[in-house]
DNA sequence: TGTACATCAGTGAACGCGCGTTCACTGATGTAC
DNA sequence: TGTACATCAGTGAACGCGCGTTCACTGATGTAC
């Protein structure tokens, strides 16, 4: 095994990169991110990130596509914890979506209040809408095989709304009331939300 | 009446350069706001600014004052010509949130998705909860007067996430299929997804 | 009504800073023979 | 197994840029007498 301090390779700088990107946005947000501050979070000279990313879009756009990778996974981790019915799942899933938005808050900012990341990145426009799509497909479960087109579309508006609504105040710090409620209670308002809006499962 | 190219003084300087802001807001985001571009959009030297705010940290906590007020003057409008029952008001509370949100994109963004802003500043954080506080009222009335005060809690945030839901989502184009729709269908979406979440009125 | 003066809002040159980007370089690694 | 060489990932000095901030200044306005 190598000491990492005696390479004057970096072994894997892109996944090093990444990861020093994650921290900046946390800790200086969307808006105070800059390429320098990666490099020197990752223990390198300033003009090493270009072998791997060309400009700092390029790497928020990187995370971006990490960013919502996670997401969705959170969002499947949760829906494979729960009673195998379309609206256990479905509810499931929005818990994991708020979930992320909590514990990782700047990614959550990245992937839906910034500018920065080139969404006409094929990876980032790829990993976004497999994420929406799943959301959908859940939806769509719930909603049962034939219900009118028009109902479905109501049906996703009003899921997403409501589930991104209660993520996004959450994490702007918004919703105090709810984030301070113990571990539990948290967990049982939550639900009784995201549970309002769910549409009734069909039985046919 | 003067002509304002004549004046070596510019009148109205502090407005001029709230205005500018908004449009420097607009067109670089929150990311890319300059306090330099501010000067240059209202006319004036880059230093000039200096004489009324500190820095664009003070423009930006001003500018979100601002725009805190618009956003309830909106609602307020809204609520104004609904029928008046708190179930109806409350739902044209929500559409005029949701038309805010849509109609200045860089102000909502500013107010909502934003850390620039100071804001433990007096302005701003009075402009700010006389919304939060208009909103929750609203819920109230719907909830009846004497409901559990947890059941009022999860009205408002169940309330709340839906039409911040909706209003960001639509803002940072991801619900284009709402936003495609023609006029009249699309206010009729919206207030199917928003009622669905209303607490139903109380009688008694 | 006129003059002197204080005040205030603007100018524009200058500064230091951190940024992204470029460039010649150097050290490490892998491969051909 | 050893040597020569190509390739690649990193360094660090240099650059130009736009930013915020400061400063001595100047032009306009309001007020005292």
């Amino acid at each position: 095994m190598e000491m990492a301090r005696d390479k004057y390779h970096h072994g894997d700088l892109r996944q090093a990169l990444l990861e020093a990107a994650e921290e900046e946005l946390k800790e200086k947000g969307v808006e105070g991110f800059t390429l320098r501050g990666c490099a020197k979070r990752a223990g390198v000279s300033h003009a090493a990130p270009a072998h791997h990313f060309k400009d700092a879009t390029a790497l928020l756009t990187a995370l971006a596509a990490l960013g919502f990778r996670r997401f969705l996974e959170v969002q499947i981790k949760y829906k494979d914890a729960a009673p195998p019915n379309p609206r256990d799942r479905m509810l499931a899933s929005g818990l994991g979506y708020i979930d992320f938005a909590q514990k990782h808050t700047a990614l959550f900012r990245l992937i839906f209040s910034s500018d920065r990341p080139d969404y006409a990145d094929a990876e980032l426009s790829h990993a976004s809408e497999a994420a929406f799509t799943d959301m959908m497909q859940g939806v769509r479960a719930l909603s049962g095989g034939n219900a009118p087109e028009e109902k479905v579309m109501i049906d996703v508006a009003a899921t997403w709304a409501m589930v991104h609504g209660v993520a996004d105040l959450i994490n702007s710090g918004k919703l105090k009331m709810l984030g301070a409620l113990p571990e539990e209670a948290r967990r049982k308002a939550l639900v009784a939300i995201v549970d309002r809006v769910l549409p009734p499962a069909t039985t046919d």
